[in-house]
Order: C-alpha cells, then structure tokens, then sequence
DNA sequence: GACTTCTTCTGGATCGATCAAGAACAGGGT
DNA sequence: ACCCTGTTCTTGATCGATCCAGAAGAAGTC
C-alpha cells in the first residue's frame, strides 16, 4: 500500500526541465551553479523543484559525470563494535572525522578487513579514496583496494612501496621505553605484544612466528625494545614474551599472568600497547605483585585511561587523533592539487612516509 | 610527476571487451552474474581483467543503473568525536554496524546534523537509506534527507507522522525512575535534564523552554518524572529543574552542584541519562553529600559506565544496541520486500512506531 | 526433418546527471 | 555600421556500467 498523493517515480531533473520548458543544462545550474543563470529563472526554478519534490541531483549520477563521490573510505581490520572499544581505533578515527569534517566530506566505514572474504564491500563502495588502518601483509581487501586505482593512504602499516603511509617511529618509542626502564636499573624484563599474525594465537612467543611477522608495527616495536636491550648488554633473544591476538584488556591479563609467574620473575614488563599494560595492571593486581614497587610497566599509545588508572601508566605517547587528521588531509590533498598557494611547503610525494612525533610519558607505573 | 609504468585513464569494461573481442555485456556478467557465460570464457575475461589491472566494474556506474547504493547513511546530531565518546551513541552504532556487517552493506557517517548548513553533506552522498538519530524538530537536515525519497528511519526522535521510528517507551521508563525514588520515600526530587533546544542553552528550568521544546524523548521522560510524582500528590510543576546543553558528565556536575547548593536540597536526583547522573554523582562527591545516604541519583539508558562508578547507578535500562540494529533491519526489510519466507511474521507498516522495552535497574545509587 | 528448449553471447537503449561548444542577444566603444 | 565582450541559455556528447530483447548454435524430442 502506498501513499496515493506522493509520485512513484523520482522525478529527474530532465522532467523538471521539460514542465519549465528550459533545457536540462539550466536546471542542472540552478543548482550546482547558479552564477550561470539569471537570479530570475534560478528562482523559478527552485520554485518548480520545490512543487514537484525534486530533493536536487541525483548524487550518483552526478558521481559518474564528475568523476567525485565526497567521501573517503576508511578500511579497518576488525569489526567496528571492536574498534569503537579501542581507543586507539576510535581517536583515529576522530582525528579523520574532524578533516571530514572540515572539507564536508562523508566518512564510509568498511570494517572487518582481516576476515573478510568478499571484496565487494571494498569494491562496491562509492569513494574517492581509502585509509587503510593497521592490516596485516597480504590481506586479501588490501589488494582490493590497491587495485581500484584510488589514492591511498595507508595509517601504520604495512609499509608498502609506493603507498603514502602515516604513522610513528615505532622502533624509536619502543627503544625509549626499553631505555627507560634499563635506565630504573631493571635488568629482568619481559615483553607482552600485539599479534604477529591475524590468525588468533595466544601464548607465550614464538621464534618462528616473530620471524614471519605480518604485523610491521609489533615487529618494528619488537625491534626497538631488543635494540636497548642489545645496548645495555642484556640478552635480547631469550627475554620471555607473550603474544596476545588482540590489543585487549582481558588478553594483557593473561599475559600479565603467565609472565609474573615465571621465575626468576621479570622486574619490568613492556607492553605494546596501553590497553595490554592495563591488562598487566591487572594481572600484577590479581597476583598482589606491587607496582611499580615490585613491577614496572610501561605501555604504548597514551590512550586516555592510562592518566586515570592506579596507578597511572608510563607511556610512550603517539598522536593518535593527529595521525587520522593527518591521514585524511594528506590523502586529500596529495593527489595532482600542489596546494592552492603557490609559496606553501610542497607535500611530500606519493609513497613518502609520514612519520609523527613519540614521547615517553612517566607517570606512576615506573 | 608521475610512475610511467602506470597507465593513466583507468581502465573501462569496454575497453576490456575491446582487448578480448567480446562484448561488454559478456564482460559485465564474468564478474556480476558467472552463471551467465562458460566458464571458460569468464576466466579468460578474469585472466585479461587481472592483466590489465582492471579491478572490476566502477562501483558508481553500477549504482546508476542498478539504484542500490550498498551503503545505509546515519545522520547523527552532533560530530563525530562526541559521538564516540557518548556511550549512547556509540553504542547504537555498534548495533547498526551488526546489521551492516550482516547484509554486507557500507556505513556512511554524517555528524554534525544540528548544525550544518550545508545541504549537501545529505544531498550528494550515495546511500540506500538513512538512518536519523535523536534530532530535534526542524532541523534542515531531517528535510533534506526526507526530501531525498528514500527510505528512512528516525530513532528516538522525533516522531514524524509517516516515518517509521525506533525507540523506547520513554514515558514509562522515567515514571519507572521517579516512581522508584517516591517508593523509597523521597519527596523532595530535583531533575536534571538534556536538552530542550538545539541552542546550547545551559542553566535552571525555564518554563517556556520546556513548553516549546524540540526534542521529543526529553519532553516525553520529564512527562513521566512529572506523571510518578502527581500520581503520588507530589507538586511535580515546581520541582526544581537544571536543563544541560548536553549529555555530558561535565555538565551533569554543574547540574548537580546547582540542584544541591538549593535549599531546602532535594534528597533525591533523576537524570535523564547515565552520563548526566554520573556528574551528579561527581558533584555529590565535591560537595561531600553522601551517596546513597543522604541523596538518591537514578539515571537513564544504563551505559556500560553505570555499573562500575561507585557507588554503581540505579538506572533505566534500554536495549541501545538492540535499538541500532532493529532500526537498520527495519530500514533494509521494511522497503517493499515481504521478507523472503511467506511464514513469517509481517514487518510493521511504514510509518509504525517500534518501540523497545525499558527495565528498571536498581543498584547502589539509591 | 521440423520443432522446441537451453545455453551462450551480442547490440542498443538506458540510468541521471555534467560538460564543452556554441547560438542568440544585449550593450559599449570607436 | 562594425567589432568586441559578456551574459544567458541550449544542444549533443559523455561518464561506465546494467538490462532487455533477440541471434546463433547445440541439443533433445517426436
């Protein structure tokens, strides 16, 4: 049953040009630009639009012809549930937000990229252009993407030749934190990590996997903490590790655990992230260990509640919303635009990196 | 400059059938209907499209001559940044992200609905349908997307004759908290309210105000409050009202210290979300009024946040993920399709109510 | 052999707009 | 009277696919 009074057709703006008797061109001005016609025959127009219900160009056409859909695609690796939970996640995606924002253009959210099996979720999409967090090598949907031919920017990882990529000195922060924490004269350490591979494994670390990393970022931070380990004249190969399938409070527990019931127990633990730190937090709390008496932690991120746990949790901090601003912007305004004034600093070339500042933050847990 | 190995122009369907000797129908159905063409032949045309780097068929054509747009839009009132950090919020989108993830179907995100100027945040973004969420009445951004003839969902609010809507029995569920707080024996309440105006108007109640309210779940909730405590002979026209601009934790403080800071003070305070209850709580805690002591907080919508403040919050229960996702369905469902199995029970008619139920959570706050 | 049926493929119309080029007319300068 | 410039509007081509009707050939039926 339908609503007698309303038209079934949409109406086109061919239509609306034939009951006005002007051409097609004039209408299409009146509203996308309407400098190119007399404020008369705009008004008309308008006024005819508005009696027939005609809601303005159909914007999918207007796509095809102009070649812009204004909206950039955002590809993340989990579902969007899970990623609205991560702060880490969720301060990217903020930071994209407010460039959206600022250049009036939609954010369309594809997520679940490391399981997905069906490429038309990327494929099928209207966008100008994507922002790839975080995935893993060889991901099926980062191929996808690639071959749309669009700009891309790639947040993270992983670094590929040719593909503008936005993020951090990971090796760097990893290496402060590890510093800092031999700098306390910590000399057992141990180290909780993000995932090496998108397949779901937790447990205690694993040469082989870490070896045949898929996960530039873990394995770069990996790298730093051994290198200031290496450094300071400790054995970096054998420091006990334990890999967590995801950057999650319950699992940092359960490495937080495992760790502090090994003996000798470590004195320090690193984390590859605030939210597995917290995890640790926890653990240290279950086990009555003391920190940072007994146990110094140190985390990565400087997500908001590492200032409000107990206690509070030394960092190395990443611009987080920075980096999806700046994500955004750049893939924007890379592509063929030099900037619209002629004396602005160039923008680095496709397949640069865009690296951000890290920053150790002490705070209580050290 | 530019990588030279790169062809420029992307690639076309036609130009493929060109290269192939085929037609382009035949090359359209190898990658949208395989079962149209030998598969031979579809792999021949895979093999060609992969060599010519050709990543399939342009998404935006296909949308044109197809009408489907694979992607639902949601409209949200304010930007996306605040939109994540209100658990109300983001918890509904987590719901409609489900149903999402279910029909393999993009998100399209437009924040900011309260103050945007600019139509074509609306007009020029390829989607199915809306989904609008908690706007107030008027707003230009609810005529557009009405205007564009496509399906849409209002959730919460506002209830617009002929457009379906998904929401809660805001009315039962607020008398439910006042008629807890008046069972327990309070007599002196105080009430702290979201918004009745998208104007950002921050202060004590103001009688016209509230008689020309745009926001309908805030004129429903304060009917109910009002309707428990006349039920109960209690004057419910001057009970002492504090309006915020939003629903912030922030603003339920300054609430709070100036609901508490009158005299005679009130013994118990109902908010008309968690998150304002919460900065009650915080201003109880400045003001150093016990809690649940000397004063009684019920809150609303039971955000995950309600059960670990100290003490836990009594609160209105609603399903808000449920909320997201029934309005999704309802959007992709309700449209013309009977729903697939002839048995099934019917979709309510265009321009129905859904309406979820509220529970009464009672916990340690009062 | 004549008939229908199925499978596989093709050509042309179509979706609803924008764009480039140009026509028609007005006014201004010399 | 002539040319130039500028404003206002129109025509026809075009963006890149899908869809419909039908052709060609193979296969099955009587």
């Amino acid at each position: 049953m339908d609503h007698g009074t309303r038209a079934r057709r949409r109406i086109t703006l061919q239509d609306l040009a034939g009951t006005l008797g002007v051409s097609k061109t004039t209408v299409s001005n009146a509203f996308s630009r309407p400098d190119q016609l007399s404020p008369e025959l705009r008004e008309r127009v308008m006024e005819a639009a508005r009696a027939a219900g005609y809601a303005g160009p159909n914007p999918v056409a207007r796509m095809l012809r102009t070649g812009r859909a204004g909206a950039i695609g955002l590809i993340l690796p989990e579902s969007l549930p899970f990623a609205l939970d991560d702060p880490t996640t969720s301060e990217l995606i903020r930071g994209i937000a407010d460039a959206c924002e600022e250049r009036r253009l939609g954010l369309l959210i594809v997520p679940g990229a490391t399981r997905a099996r069906d490429p038309r979720t990327i494929t099928d999409v209207a966008v100008d252009g994507f922002i790839a967090y975080s995935l893993p090598w060889e991901t099926p949907a980062l191929q996808h993407v690639l071959a749309r031919g669009e700009p891309v920017v790639v947040v993270d990882e992983p670094r590929i030749p040719g593909v503008a990529t936005v993020g951090v000195d990971d090796f760097a922060g990893a290496q402060l934190a590890a510093g800092h924490l031999i700098s306390l004269g910590h000399r057992r350490l141990g180290i909780v990590t993000s995932p090496f591979k998108p397949d779901g494994y937790t447990g205690r670390g694993d040469a082989a996997r870490i070896a045949s990393s898929t996960f530039d970022v873990a394995t770069r931070r990996l790298q730093g903490y051994r290198a200031a380990m290496a450094n300071a004249g400790l054995p970096a190969d054998d420091v006990p590790l334990y890999e967590c399938a995801l950057s999650d409070e319950e699992l940092g527990r359960q490495a937080g655990r495992d760790l502090l019931e090994r003996r000798p127990r470590p004195t320090a633990i690193l984390a590859m992230s605030d939210r597995l730190a917290l995890g640790v937090l926890a653990a240290a709390r279950d086990l009555e260990v003391a920190v940072p008496a007994e146990l110094s932690i140190v985390g990565f991120d400087d997500i908001p509640g590492a200032t409000t746990s107990r206690p509070s949790l030394t960092t190395v901090r990443q611009p987080l919303r920075l980096k999806g601003y700046a994500a955004a912007r750049y893939l924007l305004d890379a592509p063929g635009t030099p900037s619209p004034d002629a004396a602005s600093k160039p923008l680095p070339a496709d397949g640069d990196e865009i690296s951000l500042p890290v920053e150790l933050v002490i705070r209580r847990s050290t």
